[in-house]
DNA sequence: CTGTTAGCGCTTTCAC
DNA sequence: GTGAAAGCGCTAACAG
């Protein structure tokens, strides 16, 4: 590897010390004007940038941000990770990016490997509660984005309020008969279903379907589906919530190969609202991404910063549903 | 920040040396067992993990790969990021990610934060030619992916035949009148165009359309093709071959709304073969991701490592055409 | 086999 | 205002 320019270099040519040009470069006020913009010339002419590993080392700040995504299929993760990245860079941090594959041995892998790095804070979707005891104990401010756990700051949308909005448009749509694709004991459920105990509607009938695969596999999703979607001759249901936009749109997709008709035998309403469900006219649960993003940010830096006590903050975000053709009719 | 546990510390708790110590971390063989347990286990008792900012400093190596895509929107270039991530992760690196977003001063800023950051070297989804021409004077090697570009190490598939593929088969299938979304210089295109001039058809009858942006954003895609697609009556063509998979994605929706039918009226080929024309039956040209990922970098880390003859290396990967609905029908 | 020492590139007192 | 010098946590000769 070619040698890469040092300040001492930068020094000699400039004929002054190497601490002028560590002056000079973190902008001290007072520098002797005509040896600063001599300096400034030398780093120019040679493109000298500092070695920011050095800095780290020295100030005990690395300026980096771990993110550790749960997965990378659902495009709801990619634009976290997106503006995430966006965000962070303006805010003169990197990130160092990993993806735990729902795997909390790679989870724990991937923050050990976040610490040898030096990551002065970590933002982080956990693969479920497996680490998050290690994770609060450790010596740098971590932050739970999208889902919101006890033990660790957090930035979420309010999952229940979630459900309970997809529950109100079906009812006042006229649906009586209702499903629900995803975990029963996730709060999206519970907040469905309390808006149909509100309005005295069977909650016990609700058909729900718990799938094994979610995301990281379109076949998979869909054969999880159908098997469920086999036993009934017709369907006992004439609306769908769903986990996730993926499963969302390969729910639509077997009940139009059945013959039906989406939005008019069958309504359905995914989550995340990502492109998969704007492309496809879906109707989804909105999440406020970039919200979600600047808050965390913020959150973290803060935390990294120590302005904060030492109170475990959680935070829940609005969210709203976006009504599009797959549920935009109206029943009787 | 609470004070993370150095080496010297381990040390002092293992009473040995702090040379001890390291040798016992890096695996060096002529250490005692007993002290090299001792030592393995205060490391464990207190969690110490090595600092390895400082080894970067010594070493003169960070095992930081920078990678810059172009974009997030295209799901193509999200495979190759978590590709990316973890074959380097397998290989004792780690990616540092930036999104250039097409273009080119935000990629250069992202270079200079990349050299910044002391990376061994860097993988690109270039903006453009912008700054190939800095890149190539760059002091750490630069593998250019998904492009090949002369300049720089490059491993791409081989565009030209990929649009041959998609050119033959549309031919195969009894199709005689022709359409391709994208760029008119693009390799695809003339690879596309030489087969039908093979074969005797009418090149210059080929209806080209080309689009503005061709990811980003859907409604833009929808928009540019609608605009092209508004001036004919009755289409001029019975097969389309585009660019990418949202634009084949956005083309096939706006045929169907004019109450065509795909791919019995018109048939359409797309590009990437991203989960998006999996989960929607649209045919795609394959591109090998994870074998272009892996020969990426093994040709970054050869170069890292100084094993390659300074001559530019430019690797070209098979492309395969994955025929589904979308292209699955015979003409006459 | 193990400890001592120099120094990676930078920031930051401390003198002058 | 500027330079000299110490030291961040680690590795790698070099001695012994």
């Amino acid at each position: 590897m070619k040698k890469r320019i040092t300040m001492k270099e930068i020094a000699r040519l400039a004929n002054v010390s190497q601490a002028t040009v560590s002056r000079v470069i973190n902008g001290n006020p007072d520098v002797n004007e005509e040896l600063a913009a001599r300096v400034l010339k030398v780093i120019e002419e040679v493109g000298y940038v500092p070695n920011q590993t050095a800095q780290t080392l020295k100030r005990n700040q690395s300026k980096l941000i771990g993110v550790s995504v749960s997965e990378m299929y659902n495009p709801y993760f990619v634009e976290l990770v997106d503006h995430l990245e966006d965000k962070a860079r303006k805010l003169g941090y990197n990130i160092i990016l990993h993806n735990s594959k729902h795997n909390p041995i790679l989870e724990w892998e991937n923050i050990q490997n976040f610490l040898t790095r030096q990551i002065d804070g970590c933002v982080i979707v956990p693969t479920g509660s497996y680490n998050l005891e290690r994770l609060s104990k450790l010596p740098i401010p971590v932050v739970s984005i999208t889902q919101t756990v006890s033990s660790l700051d957090s930035v979420a949308i309010d999952h229940m309020k979630a459900g309970k909005l997809a529950a109100a448009s079906f009812i006042k749509a006229g649906h009586t008969s209702f499903a629900y694709i995803g975990k029963s004991d996730d709060e999206k459920y519970l907040g469905f279903a309390s808006v149909l105990y509100e309005h005295q509607l069977p909650v016990s009938d609700v058909r729900v379907f718990e799938l094994e695969q979610t995301s990281n596999d379109n076949f998979l999703v869909r054969q999880g589906i159908e098997r469920h979607f086999r036993q009934f001759e017709t369907f006992p249901f004439t609306c769908v919530f769903t986990e996730n936009d993926i499963v969302a749109l390969e729910c639509i997709k077997l009940i139009e190969e059945r013959g039906l008709k989406v939005p008019e035998d069958i309504s359905v309403i995914g989550f995340d609202d990502t492109y998969l469900s704007k492309i496809m006219g879906i109707s989804s649960i909105h999440q406020p991404i970039e919200d979600m993003v600047s808050t965390s940010l913020e959150l973290l830096i803060n935390r990294i910063e120590e302005k904060l006590s030492p109170d475990i903050v959680s935070i829940q975000l609005e969210p709203t549903l976006m009504t599009r053709k797959s549920s935009n009719h109206r029943r009787i």
